[in-house]
DNA sequence: TTAATCACG
DNA sequence: ACGTACGTGATTAAG
């Protein structure tokens, strides 16, 4: 028979650092039980143990030897989130039918060394799991270490200890008297290190050994004194790292075999934990079904079956007519249609695979997919469009809840308890579309985010794929020659850099980049990251004066940066027809924003001049030009408006200055007196009010003590009582509903509000206050940019959008209608939505996108 | 794969 | 005592 003997605490600890960040809705981390049940999963897979058994340590500090009490007493407290799990993965083990086994006053690696002998005394074999190589001692013939890493489980025979460490896995007790183990607080002999250790061991055989022939071994004087010193440690220590193997605990076989789980009280519970996927896997989810509402559960074998493995042709297309329903998904590669308890395919390849899709999408019955940015491009590309679009349940599920992570049909119906008809094989995700979609409808009403889908995403949707079908036109040559400039520049600047450094290093390397500042030219510490010193450009910038190297390192980082970044990065991704075209994702982002990737053309230079100059190569086509239009201050507006503030609602509505005005009653100063200086702290005061201000951060922004920063803050909050009042309401509202909204519905949950864990509860209050803020403003551009688009397309103008910058929009039109556009595209963008703030948008124009922008 | 850095709103 | 403003994506080095 086969044992599994695995080290709980271990594996635990392995999983919990393993997966960074996993809550449920309810702020109960869930990480480590998730680590830990994969790696469980993928070795009961590969070993299939016939008994498994899961050791702990248990609760209370518990000593193995009572000869030295300060034995782990300098192990870290495990964190609090992990330490709420570890009742959680015992509890589940048990219902799922697998032993766990503790024992007071002894370890986890005692009851792993316990019940591997006693497995191999009744001529069985073992197999211990865990994460670090305290278990080495235990290996034999009949014991095998399986060392679960991130990646990989690495297995150790015996004779894989004699090739890594030349020693008997049994000598693993010797070395590790010698060398000690800081985690397990086993001292060892001072100064004696991994190497020493070994060696001696291979030469002596034990700690006995070494001691008996001593006299004999040639040894260098420090390594011999060293041992003289510490033949007490080494004795001591030998005794703390032998493992027990006479806990007592049930030693029969028999008793650790896998029992019927509790599949009930364990649906129970992973249910409560929202761990579906997981649910999934261990079969629990009632034949493949992620569905726990008892009125709707469906054995697999009643479910209706279809027709499969239709070809999708002209014909059945003629007859999917107005009124008509379908469901699709298309992958740019092949095509699924479920229509009429019908599922049909076809692939790239397949006759006229491009025309049947077209024609498909052009077909007048109503349709519903998955990921519809997609078909809307494909139609666009071939110059026709998608007809009929009324559902995508990617962005249904994207609005129900922004932080889901993947939006794939299988993890949908298995959040949205919808049956996943994996019987269906090829065709599952489309024939379990209309459930899902249904479902997801229902939802959106209750959660009232019906407008938000319907007059917003859906629509939104085709936009985007209508400004990645255009892209934007880029002069490649102007960008080359650009590169060219920068290349010389980087190739001058690290000639000056490594004179002044006196050797030649790799400058982009932090690590050696931070041995040459702090170490070889001596320059002060400044701050520190967790791998060595911090050397990012705040911390040059404190330095810069200190020596000349310091400001070349900021402009090499500069000008690198363009030409890596921007100058190669975007070459790379100009299209035949000397256009990038960059995707815009609609599901990505936590506050409703979109986001630009392949390349991202949300981040193109324009703070810095000379990184500005890249926008000069983002032009118009011939005979068109450029119109850029923006939001003046849309996050102060929207928070004017949504918290009621009068004095903020008055600035807006007489045009006059925000900042001045901010500063003129934080600071007390009279309007006419203001400076450019107390302004700019204003303005600094103002964006840290929208992120969810603290005085640490503020005082480092605009470079004043924390508690003059925390004066302003302060100054802040008592002049505008409404703002204050509306960032308490939020965070409130956020800790009772595990969720905050814009004013539009747009919801995001925030669990981190529940967490036990300060530092994580501070974020989550940040996150709540600027939720709203920065979301409404998300959905604001994103009305207008559907406004924008569909009078373009209503007025015929030879004009499209191309662009989006959160609270810029890029036009590409024709000289001929460039006027009537920018009115449209002023005009839309200020009407967008009616609030107690105008609007205020500035339109620019012209050939490049540098000039365009103004 | 992760950490550090830096580009944008 | 902690760690330090919200939201993104790309590149590079290094384990």
């Amino acid at each position: 028979m086969k044992l599994l003997c695995i080290d709980g605490n271990s594996i635990m600890n392995r999983a919990y650092y393993g997966i960074k960040v996993l809550t449920n809705s309810k702020g109960i981390s869930t990480n480590a039980i998730t680590g830990f049940m994969n790696i469980y999963l993928k070795e009961i897979a590969e070993v299939k143990p016939d008994c498994v058994a899961v050791a702990f340590d248990l609760r209370s500090p518990t000593f193995r030897h009572l000869a030295n009490s300060a034995y782990k007493a300098n192990r870290k407290g495990m964190p609090d989130d992990l330490a709420q799990q570890m009742p959680l993965i015992r509890k589940l083990l048990k219902l799922l039918g697998i032993k766990t086994v503790e024992c007071e006053g002894f370890e986890a690696d005692d009851i792993l060394g316990t019940l591997s002998r006693a497995a191999a005394d009744s001529g069985n074999e073992c197999f211990i799991l865990t994460g670090d190589r305290d278990s080495f001692q235990l290996i034999n013939d009949k014991v095998t270490v399986r060392l679960a890493g991130t990646k990989e489980t690495k297995i150790y025979t015996p004779q894989r200890i004699r090739d890594e460490y030349g020693v008997e896995p049994l000598q693993m007790i010797e070395v590790k008297a010698l060398m000690g183990d800081t985690s397990d607080n086993i001292s060892g002999v001072r100064g004696i290190g991994e190497k020493t250790a070994l060696s001696l061991i291979q030469q002596t055989g034990s700690v006995d050994g070494l001691y008996d022939s001593i006299d004999e071994l040639t040894l260098t004087k420090s390594v011999r004194s060293k041992l003289e010193c510490g033949r007490q440690d080494a004795l001591d220590s030998r005794f703390l790292a032998t493992i027990r193997l006479d806990v007592p605990i049930e030693k029969s076989m028999e008793a650790y075999k896998l029992q019927r789980p509790d599949s009930e009280a364990a649906r129970e519970m992973l249910t409560e934990l929202e761990m579906l996927r997981l649910m999934e896997r261990l079969g629990l989810s009632d034949t493949k079904m992620a569905n726990t509402d008892q009125e709707t559960k469906v054995k697999l074998k009643d479910l209706p079956k279809y027709e499969l493995d239709l070809t999708l042709n002209d014909e059945v297309i003629s007859t999917m007519t107005e009124g008509k329903k379908a469901a699709f998904i298309f992958d740019g590669a092949s095509i699924q249609v479920f229509f009429e308890e019908k599922l049909y395919k076809l692939a790239q390849g397949d006759w006229d695979f491009d025309g049947v899709v077209l024609r498909f999408f052009e077909s007048g019955c109503e349709k519903i997919t998955f990921e519809g940015k997609r078909a809307h491009k494909f139609a666009f590309d071939n110059d026709t469009h998608l007809n009929g679009l009324t559902f995508c349940c990617d962005l249904a599920g994207y609005l129900l809840n922004s932080q889901a992570g993947e939006y794939t049909v299988e993890n949908l119906s298995l959040t949205y308890k919808v049956i996943y008809r994996a019987d269906l094989e090829e065709y599952a995700d489309v024939a379990t579309l209309p459930a899902l979609a249904e479902n997801l409808r229902t939802q959106l009403e209750t959660t009232n985010m019906m407008h938000l889908y319907n007059d917003i995403e859906l629509p939104l949707c085709e936009v985007l794929a209508s400004m990645e079908h255009y892209g934007v036109r880029a002069d490649t040559d102007g960008i080359r020659e650009f590169g060219e400039g920068l290349k010389k520049d980087i190739g001058t600047i690290t000639a000056k850099i490594y004179e002044l450094a006196g050797e030649e290093f790799n400058i982009a390397s932090t690590k050696q980049l931070g041995e040459v500042l702090f170490e070889k030219l001596g320059l002060p510490v400044i701050k520190k990251t967790k791998s060595g010193y911090s050397t990012n450009a705040e911390v040059l910038d404190e330095l810069s004066d200190k020596h000349p190297i310091v400001p070349l390192i900021l402009d090499y980082r500069t000008l690198t940066k363009l030409n890596s970044t921007y100058v190669d990065g975007l070459l790379k991704e100009v299209e035949a027809d000397g256009r990038v075209r960059s995707v815009f994702k609609q599901t990505e982002t936590r506050t409703g924003r979109i986001s630009s990737t392949e390349p991202n053309m949300q981040n193109i230079p324009v703070r810095k001049e000379i990184g500005r100059n890249m926008r000069k190569f983002f032009i118009a086509g011939e005979g068109y030009t450029l119109l850029d239009a923006d939001y003046s201050q849309i996050e102060l507006r929207v928070l004017a408006a949504v918290c009621h503030d009068e004095n903020m609602q008055k600035t807006f509505a007489e045009g006059t200055d925000i900042h001045t005005m901010t500063a003129s009653q934080v600071f007390g100063v009279p309007v006419s007196e203001m400076t450019p200086e107390l302004r700019s702290a204003a303005k600094a005061v103002n964006f840290g009010i929208i992120y969810g201000i603290g005085p640490f951060s503020l005082s480092k922004d605009i470079g004043v003590t924390q508690k003059e920063a925390k004066q302003y803050i302060q100054n802040y909050l008592d002049n505008f009582p409404k703002v204050s009042q509306f960032m308490d309401s939020t965070v409130e509202d956020g800790e009772k509903n595990g969720y905050v909204t814009t004013i539009f519905g747009r919801r995001r949950y925030i669990p981190e509000l529940k967490a036990a864990n300060k530092i994580t509860k501070a974020f989550g209050k940040r996150a709540a206050m600027n939720a709203p803020i920065q979301g409404a403003a998300a959905d604001i551009i994103k009305i207008a940019m559907v406004k924008v688009y569909n009078r373009l397309k209503a007025e015929k103008l030879d004009a499209r959008l191309i662009l989006q910058v959160h609270d810029e929009l890029i036009i590409e039109v024709s000289q001929a209608d460039k006027d009537k556009a920018a009115a449209v595209l002023k005009e839309e963008m200020e009407n967008a939505v009616k609030l107690d703030v105008p609007m205020e948008v500035s339109v620019g124009e012209g050939q490049s996108w540098y000039i365009a922008k103004g």
